[in-house]
DNA sequence: ACTCAAGTTAGACAAAATCTATATTTAGAT
DNA sequence: ATCTAAATATAGATTTTGTCTAACTTGAGT
């Protein structure tokens, strides 16, 4: 498998642990935190101590291979997809989606970013995802 | 002074330690934690408890004098700027600071965002800003 | 098989945020 | 001015989130 692969490049052990918390977050792409990584993780073999999905996280992202993405909220979100990629948060449901990349216009923000050295950059869309905009879909005048 | 004028719409009372909760972050554009308040605060008159400060953040940003937003650590930033900016992130020494506004063209993104509903979008940049990348100039090759 | 750095673990600890119960302040009514 | 009810302030308890410690386990190379 590639993330064998992925590990011995990192020079990270590839533990049932370590590969139980990069296998869920790979293919769960909801941006979980390590609560819900711990409860995943936990539901079947291989288990991992609480300390344990916090380590892990904390070498995975070292390693790159896991990103730690920004949030709202007070717990931390993590990221498997290595792609990048701008994101979209559902301002009903919470709901944090990968929106795919597409680059600013070269010109944008020029003059606005000033002297600062811009070594990367990512957008951040809100509003409401498509099963809450069909759920309640519009409110017309009363 | 206008910022009584923003309570009052609110329906907010004016007391004297949300006025300088919102005064602080008024003054110092610099995204501050919760714990940072509280202790610019209480340098001078009048004090205000922990519990107060986060009573009153939560109570400003219910009434959008004040945003939370999004960040990098564990513990909230706050933003009393209400006009509509993206932000800077220096890499280096962890700054966080208001990039004017500027929007996105017209067609940026349109497939990439699928059927969402999107109200509202920041850009968040990265990189060294002014004073980092003064400081450790540029590293040639060796 | 032996070795030892890397990894796991439970639980202690710390930081960030919220809640609870009580005291105080405020805006408005008399 | 006094009174009242609701909003606010506060200290400390509690919860949530994350880190650290110290003992134990694993596993990759020899
Ligand atoms: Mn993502
Ligand atoms: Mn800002
Ligand atoms: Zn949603
Ligand atoms: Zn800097």
């Amino acid at each position: 498998m590639e993330l064998d692969q992925a590990f011995r490049s990192a020079a990270l052990r590839p533990t049932a642990q370590r590969y139980a918390v990069l296998e869920f977050l790979a293919g769960h792409p909801v941006h979980a935190t390590a609560e819900e990584i711990f409860r995943a993780v936990n539901r079947d073999d291989p288990r991992a101590s609480r300390a344990t999905v916090y380590n892990n996280l904390r070498s995975l992202a070292k390693a790159g291979l896991v990103r730690e993405v920004m949030s709202e909220g007070k717990a931390a979100r993590f990221d498997a997809n290595l792609r990048r990629h701008h994101h979209f948060i559902c301002e009903r449901c919470g709901a944090v989606e990968d929106i795919s990349w597409f680059d600013l216009p070269p010109s944008a923000g020029r003059v606005a970013l000033g002297g600062r050295d811009v070594s990367n950059y990512e957008i951040v869309f809100r509003g409401a995802c498509e099963g809450c905009r069909d759920a309640q879909p519009e409110q017309g005048a009363k």
